[in-house]
DNA sequence: CAAACTTTTTAAATTTTTTTATTTAGATGC
DNA sequence: GCATCTAAATAAAAAAATTTAAAAAGTTTG
């Protein structure tokens, strides 16, 4: 209880003046030192922050009367008196991640330390911009919140997943659920006593992807959420990047072909019209039409609501057809990753989302094209791999966010 | 004498450990402050810093006692006794800046206030990569040293634009003068014995008209460099963003045309082999070989060497044909420049370069196709202005990365 | 034009932090 | 197995920074 309210003063904003307001800040700079190093001795400490030795002590001394810290034993051996480590305490608090898809939700919590306590995956649900699909979304929060093992008061923070356009300062989601003068951020709060912070879904799968995923040292990471549309999550100097209102990595629509294909964003010629899940479902149908056979198809036939899952799992099954158009639409996505490389010279370059899981098949054709358009020798600095999160990437990237955000608040 | 020796001290990189090391970063924060805010008092740093009034005052002292601080007088009344109002001294040290050009070479020498104390306009000079050429630059900026007005031991820092491939962190240059196992800027530091940084030109500008140009208060900016090739410079939360090796903003080289046209990047599409002053110098060309007349042309002939100032000129003269011209290259950087609308969400996006110095003439048609290509939502958020500094946006902004590459060492 | 009020600057007292020295804990070698 | 060494933790002393209080320099108002 008292501890309870020592940990959220440890992270609160209140401008209280002087020596507390500093330390304070010294406290939540060592806070995220333990979050990047796991377990350090006080004399890492002393020499990554120059600051002398008793002064740390004191402060870890608090972190640990807080219960944010814990004393994990000794180093190994270095030839002199052997040093205590102090790490996070996993479960001083904790942190939910909704990640809101097209036709499922995934969620989860996370402790202090990072660990995925809990994720229920695949949740049903149908997501559309109308109050009742809001109320449905919320009624599944409700009923994680109530069944999730560890006390409320202890949940910390609510990380929100949503597509489209989100101002993730102001908390306003423009393309989902916008239906009153208050952020959405606002009302979910209020209703569900949390702190909540809502994000755009491939900037949250970035961020998954950079603190818990294949990324090691690199600092500046692209991420590129191949589903139903294209998204990207642009990592700056380990920062996710914003742009001036969070509209930045608007990927999939960048004016890329010469079609007359009408992008559901109104425009003309959008990548997203050619290399996404939406263009590979309109490619796949036509082909079956056209008379082509896959293991999706049944006399010519397919079902209703074929989706970009149907299709990757077929992949995975070496359904010819289906290979086939995924690796079209690599040599498309390939020739747009271009562009990002040769603008952003980045260390990393993280294939996500749906079409990702279908690994080298995607992969490959992405990799042939990325030589042949992009400049060799910034192409030559980057690395492309798939995501190591996966499917869990948006959970464990919006528990991410809603911690660090709390984490890092006035800061 | 003694002055100066302290001066460098303030911005050198030495861990003097401790209390010395703390006050050295407080020192430049300080400065830095300054650098921002212009004049400013006591009162406002300690708001500003957190730090109490006597220890700022005293770090105060201490940077009047190192030459780089002043009394600037009182401040207007606010109610009380009135403050007083520091300063930087601008004569306390001095930068140099080489903007290197295709045809020519700019340079300047500017003050620790930011003023342009003295600039040398197209000096004529030919920019090729070989050692005569070197030799040739090298000459014009040891003259200029000799002849500039203030003491050599005051001139801080060297600052020298190339176009090309640069790493700016460790001082090669990939497209010229790479000769040596040696990084270019040290072969440069040690025959000037000034501290040298090669910087990328469209990168410099950038910072420059970040700095002295047309921002005021954003932080997430574009320039885009528009000269014979094409270039952008990244702001990114106030700072040039770099990428991995420093290659970052290869705007010119994205695969953007179906054409057949192979650039002298070897690539075949570049948004270069249609919307630069390369290209318009080629479709010029071939106007006038088709027939049309041109106040450039005498009897369907030009000039051996046209340039781009000479096509520049002539809009400013109302020639139709370079009108007609430039307004298509514009349309086409236009759509370019959407991708990087969408995918930066900048507030600001500045046309720079010797194109435009047309003004509108550019920057309307390139509005027009933004309008048409970019998302409403997000490049409603983006202004699109001209330069300030024109042709001064490269002298100016390499004067200003050597000023805060060396003020900033080590932060 | 003097009293009351504001705000900066300086001074003194107090607290905090760093330095230096000492103690503790374990490793290594003879 | 004890002396010697290394490095961390702690304690005491010294230095530095902050807080509080007071003085100084104005402004404003009656």
């Amino acid at each position: 209880m008292a501890e309870s309210h020592l940990i959220i003063e440890v992270f609160s904003d209140d401008n209280a003046s002087g020596v507390a307001y500093k330390n304070r800040l010294l406290k939540r700079r060592i806070i995220n030192y333990f979050d990047v190093m796991g377990n350090v001795t006080i004399a890492e400490l002393t020499k990554e922050f120059n600051i002398s030795a008793p002064k740390i002590t004191n402060l870890v001394t608090d972190l640990i009367e807080d219960g944010l810290l814990k004393d994990y034993g000794k180093v190994d051996s270095t030839g002199g008196r052997r040093a205590s480590l102090y790490g996070l305490v996993a479960e001083s608090c904790f942190f939910i991640g909704v990640d809101v898809k097209k036709y499922f939700i995934n969620i989860g919590l996370m402790d202090f330390k990072k660990n995925l306590v809990e994720i229920k995956d695949n949740i049903p649900y149908k997501l559309e911009n109308s109050p009742e699909s809001y109320r449905q979304l919320m009624d599944i929060i409700h009923s994680f919140i109530e069944e999730a093992p560890v006390e409320k008061q202890k949940i910390l923070g609510l990380g929100i997943n949503l597509s489209g356009r989100v101002n993730h300062t102001s908390g306003y989601s423009y393309s989902f659920f916008h239906f009153h003068e208050e952020p959405l951020s606002q009302t979910i709060e209020k209703e569900t006593g949390i702190k909540t912070f809502i994000e755009n879904d491939s900037k949250a799968m970035a961020y998954g992807e950079f603190c818990s995923g294949v990324v090691s040292k690199e600092k500046n990471v692209l991420f590129v959420n191949m589903d139903y549309g294209v998204g990207l999550g642009i990592l700056i100097d380990g920062k996710v990047y914003y742009g001036k209102s969070g509209f930045s990595g608007e990927f999939g629509h960048i004016p890329f072909f010469n079609n007359e294909i009408i992008c559901h964003c109104g425009k003309k010629g959008c990548l997203e019209t050619e290399a996404s899940g939406n263009a590979l479902i309109r490619n796949f149908k036509k082909k079956i039409e056209e008379g082509s056979t896959s293991s999706l198809s049944k006399k010519g036939k397919l079902t209703d609501d074929l989706r970009v899952a149907d299709i990757v799992k077929a992949v995975k099954g070496e359904d010819t057809l289906s290979i086939e158009l995924i690796a079209e639409i690599g040599e498309k996505m390939g020739k747009g990753l271009a562009i990002l490389i040769n603008l952003f010279n980045p260390e990393l370059v993280i294939l996500g989302g749906a079409l990702a899981e279908t690994g080298d098949y995607v992969r490959l054709p992405i990799k042939s094209a990325l030589n042949k358009y992009a400049l060799n020798l910034v192409s030559n600095d980057t690395q492309l791999v798939t995501s190591k999160l996966g499917e869990k990437a948006g959970v464990i990237g919006s528990c991410l966010m809603a911690r660090s955000r709390l984490l890092m608040a006035g800061q």
